[in-house]
DNA sequence: TTGTATGCGTTATCAT
DNA sequence: ATGATAACGCATACAA
């Protein structure tokens, strides 16, 4: 309905000047009880509410946290979550964006975010991004910027991840421990180390267990259902095919289970498989599928936790790391009751 | 690194006014090849950049949407997707914030938004609203707002909504073509009006068919797995227990699905069942569950484009609403073949 | 074609 | 205790 009221409208109709208007409507001291009552009374009346841009612009801050995500599946959305709980506590708004997977999107994003909007970034990267100078520049103009769960080590920055390669570990010698022994790994893109990291994971319970790594075992996928399903039914159609499956993302684990009923296997007993996420159609579908769960929310939290602190402080943060451990969740899909074969 | 480079910076080099630097960077004419061509220049080489907030403060607008949103579930992020990419292409940035489903985290939130950051909000109400002056002050300062999925009659402003009327008939009538006799609804909170608009169309298609309404079989419920369990197995404790159930969201399909399951009863032989949303965990349970579609993608679209229209032209739009039509997707949840009893 | 002055809303510095 | 003024970075009406 109105125009906005400013301090100027105040400061006309007390007959005083702005300066008494704004210390009035902050300090304790320096002003008359007399005046200060007056000025936040018409303040209220006023409905009187600062302008932030001028207030941004004059601090050379926004309060804003822009966070680049890779998009909103179950998992981020829960650590944006966390992100967002942070932040809003420590009186941050967040601004989420997300780059579809897209290294041209991504860049896109924070170009836009960069120019004086956001206060700094928190990150993770699409799986399309090969080269981090768009990120890079966020730290040339000395934003604060923090990596979380999909991060690299071409950049020097703080960074808050999973366990991955622990992650991988679990996963695969829950897999020995039930009897497998020609286990197949559906990994990610090679360009994403959080991958690669779990990949290590596997070869690393191969190699305690004595197993030798057969390469054509090994696979390399997208982070999608229709991907791992295809990558699967090739797995499946080798001469000796696996007894196991370990599938680094829920979405493909269930891109794989779809492959696997298809070619009526029996999971546990013909094929085992374990996912990672916990996504909730992990639990929904028969048989139930066994999975790595990473604390996302907690991984948000404190990812939002160190930008605050990062900005906060003026301590270099960029080799602080902070690693959060997986848990592992048997279930039907790999779980070979003793005899029941 | 070094710090933003300024008009100021670029004037005071070239030995020329702040002005002509500032018409060298963006008219045509009014000013000499040459200077402008020393301006361009330069400002590559300082690798200058208008300063947002500067602008933001002048123009009074910020090119940036606040986004309400409930949750960031399956289907609203897809929404979100949705609007999203109508805002980039339109030159907006967009702030996503999810109020959690409280009504208070919904005020700060639009409340934070408010305040000279956003040019003006695409807003889906939480499930806990029940007042909305918050969103009404949104209007009162004359910022354009559009509501969409979740709305309210209680707010005159343009709306982007599902047929929810139909997309609830859809469902009963395809279980009343069944053979279904005794359907009972799973709605959600009473203070949605999509709940009701829902419920609208099972009660039209159960009096198309002059089947009388039976009370006990109409269960308000939250959006929540684990409510629509503990709903669904009442229903199914009745001494005449209903023979098909529409959950009117997919998460409550499947709370039900799992107390059907428990019961040992079979889908879709003993009982019935139809969701909606088309959340993709329906197609991976057994028995697949039926569910009515929205174009969630498609929505997210339109309430943007309304949004920017509304910001380009200064006719009254709070009396357009689109309205867009659910599909009705079968499967094996409700599908009686012919003979299978 | 270019420069000067002013303003967007606020706070900080320096007077008074 | 309060006021005048400058500054944040930019755009624009008005002069020249």
């Amino acid at each position: 309905m109105e125009k906005q009221a400013t301090i100027k409208d105040i400061a006309r109709t007390l007959k005083i000047s702005t300066s008494t208007v704004s210390r009035a409507l902050r300090d304790t001291h320096d002003v008359k009880q007399e005046t200060r009552k007056a000025v936040m009374e018409l303040a209220e009346q006023l409905n009187y509410q600062p302008n932030q841009l001028a207030l941004h612009l004059l601090k050379k801050q926004t309060h804003t946290i822009g966070v680049i995500v890779p998009n909103l599946d179950f998992v981020i959305s829960t650590m944006v979550k966390g992100i967002d709980e942070v932040a809003l506590e420590a009186g941050y708004t967040v601004m989420v964006c997300q780059s579809n997977e897209s290294y041209g999107r991504e860049i896109v994003n924070t170009k836009r975010l960069m120019d004086s909007l956001v206060d700094g970034f928190i990150v993770s990267l699409s799986c399309d991004t090969m080269l981090v100078d768009h990120i890079k520049k966020i730290q040339d103009k000395n934003k604060p910027m923090v990596l979380f769960d999909r991060v690299t080590s071409a950049l020097n920055a703080p960074k808050v991840i999973l366990d991955n390669e622990e992650a991988g570990f679990l996963a695969t010698q829950h897999l020995i421990e039930q009897g497998y022994k020609r286990i197949a790994i559906l990994s990610g893109p090679k360009k994403l180390e959080l991958s690669n990291n779990r990949m290590e994971g596997y070869l690393k319970a191969l190699k305690q267990n004595n197993i030798k790594v057969d390469k054509d075992l090994i696979v390399y996928c997208d982070f999608n259902q229709d991907y791992a399903y295809f990558a699967t039914k090739e797995l499946l159609a080798m001469k000796r095919r696996p007894d196991a499956i370990f599938a680094i993302a829920d979405k493909m684990a269930i891109g794989a289970m779809l492959a696997i009923k298809e070619k009526k296997l029996n999971m546990p007993n013909d094929i085992g498989l374990v996912g990672m996420n916990n996504d909730p159609s992990t639990r929904l579908v028969t048989p139930t599928i066994s999975t790595v769960e990473m604390p996302a929310f907690e991984l948000g939290k404190t990812a939002a936790k160190m930008f605050i602190e990062m900005m906060h402080s003026d301590k270099d943060m960029n080799d602080e790391q902070i690693v959060l451990r997986p848990k592992l969740i048997i279930r039907e899909s790999s779980l070979k009751i003793v005899g029941s074969k």
